[in-house]
DNA sequence: TAAATGCGGTGCAATTTTTGCATCGCAAAA
DNA sequence: TTTTGCGATGCAAAAATTGCACCGCATTTA
């Protein structure tokens, strides 16, 4: 869109933090790009950046202009797609940010079950942890959001939100392996595969942990639920995981057993879909969301709020 | 804004139904709109109006970016004044629709109190019954509205709203003038000023009135009611009128009596502050919505809901 | 039935806007 | 102190927008 140019420009040189360097990203020279910038700067009658001698910085006029700029460019985006829409087969892009927990077995699947409808429709998935998710949704560079067991802000709005609990993975070798439902305490003696610091599931077992007299014996700290899954191949170790990661058994969760945590000891938490507040998504992140939810209560009929 | 300029162009000829006419209107030749909107079309790869001989018309996809066009001007509107918020003393502009019960005494004196404290701030009131109200905001046209009894679309989100019973009003030298309560038998006498069928008053007052076996003298249907309130000095007939227009006696109403309809006759209606959903206001008009909410409940405290 | 009116679209030249090059002044880093 | 990298600016080239004259077409009018 040839009328965008300039706000596009902006984002450019706003994510940049420099003219020169977005200059050279946009293919254009610095002395365009500067003067479209003063032009602009001039039309509103406020500057918008702060000149700083390693570049420039955004303002508080910047950013809400920015955040304005960005809300213009992905409902463009949307109405684009909405008019294609009228002539011929649904296409579009479904931009989503999920944490750790989902990306891996979850949504592949559900991805792949929509394509089967829309082949038209591609994807962007990106991998982000909570907080970063949020922000991905306010400054519009993903459409939805799964995100585990996080506090959030006012201005994101939760579309469905189902609740998990905490299970222990471990190779169906293991000792426990028999067991029905497991305690912190059986734990104590094996060494442990635990989420990093900003992981929900992090959150829910640093609440049952300041309970127990002596600490796990955590060997390895990660932020890929993968690479601890694949560590029980040849370490009986124990890991944790929620349900809907391994719900289904395929993938390289269908080689482990997954026994739950007593709840006593971890108090189930929320996964929710959440979009940004007062966005209307395109049509194809709609649709997806949409059967992101159903899935939703399909799979856990009982805990979906 | 420079680069809105194509978007406004669109807008226009949307409006105007033709070029030509756009052009005129824009003080441009019809060439240079014409190609213009010539450029968009093919950049979007979708025409947005129907050529007929007699003009153009906005088809589907138009709609659908017209649409988009007016909020994104009037999201333009509110960053940027909230950006000249940044330096210096509050302006802005409020653009409100009302209905004719309370656009008379009640908006004024709301005004004149939200001026007193931001004399930077300017208004724009127009006069709307329910429907074009919804109307005016779905187009940003206005950014919010006083709307009585009436069926809201999805799409407005009603901010707050107040119980109001329905008053019959009179001059204070009418026989009935001493009364606590009336009923609809004892205006039966009487000649009666009517609001018009798309006022939200007779819509709660057509239901009281199937029951009756005679009909009321109709001898003035009007969709003013200051008109109403004013014919009262000259002749003993009988108005309706609801609680806020009355309230604090001033103006045109300060020698009226006005005395409540009997609750088995006509029952309350709901008076809204509505706006469009997912708009977010612009800093003057939400801090004036504000101040009408409050209103509300000061004025109304057992009725706000 | 034929002329007239009013509509959107187009070729071409004039005009305005945007861009790129060379260069300046400035401040932080080396 | 020199060097480096930044944004800003004067000026000419390039690109875009605009206005004029005119076309084809459908409806309205005489």
């Amino acid at each position: 869109m040839r009328y965008l140019t300039t706000l596009k420009y902006i984002d450019v040189v706003a994510k940049e933090g420099s003219i020169r360097k977005a200059a050279d990203r946009l293919a254009i020279t610095s002395t365009a790009l500067n003067r479209r910038i003063l032009a602009i700067e001039d039309e509103i009658g406020h500057p918008l950046f702060e000149r700083t001698p390693a570049g420039v910085r955004l303002n508080t006029a910047g950013e809400l202009f920015v955040q304005h700029i960005r809300s213009q460019m992905s409902d463009v985006n949307r109405v684009l797609s909405q008019i294609s829409d009228l002539s011929g087969i649904r296409r579009g892009h479904v931009r989503i940010s999920s944490g750790p927990q989902t990306i891996s077995a979850f949504l592949p699947r559900e991805i792949a079950r929509y394509r089967e409808k829309h082949p038209g429709v591609t994807f962007q998935v990106l991998r982000k942890n909570s907080q970063s998710a949020v922000e991905s949704l306010v400054s519009h560079e993903t459409d939805t959001a799964i995100i585990f067991e996080s506090l959030l802000p006012s201005d994101i709005q939760i579309v469905s939100s189902v609740s998990q609990i905490v299970q222990i993975i471990m190779s169906p070798e293991h000792p426990l392996a028999s067991k029905k439902t497991l305690r912190l305490q059986d734990c104590l003696g094996w060494p442990i595969l635990m989420p990093s610091e900003n992981e929900g599931i992090r959150t829910l077992l640093n609440v049952g942990q300041v309970q127990q007299a002596t600490p796990l014996q955590t060997i390895i700290e990660a932020d890929s639920f993968d690479m601890m899954a694949n560590y029980l191949i040849f370490e009986n170790a124990l890991g944790f995981q929620i349900p809907i990661s391994i719900k289904g058994q395929y993938g390289i969760y269908s080689h482990l057993k997954a026994i739950p945590l007593d709840h006593r000891d971890c108090k189930p938490g929320l996964l929710h879909i959440a979009q940004l507040k007062g966005r209307v998504l395109p049509v194809a992140a709609a649709k997806f969301q949409d059967q992101l939810v159903q899935r939703f209560n399909e799979a856990f009929p009982e805990d979906t709020i």
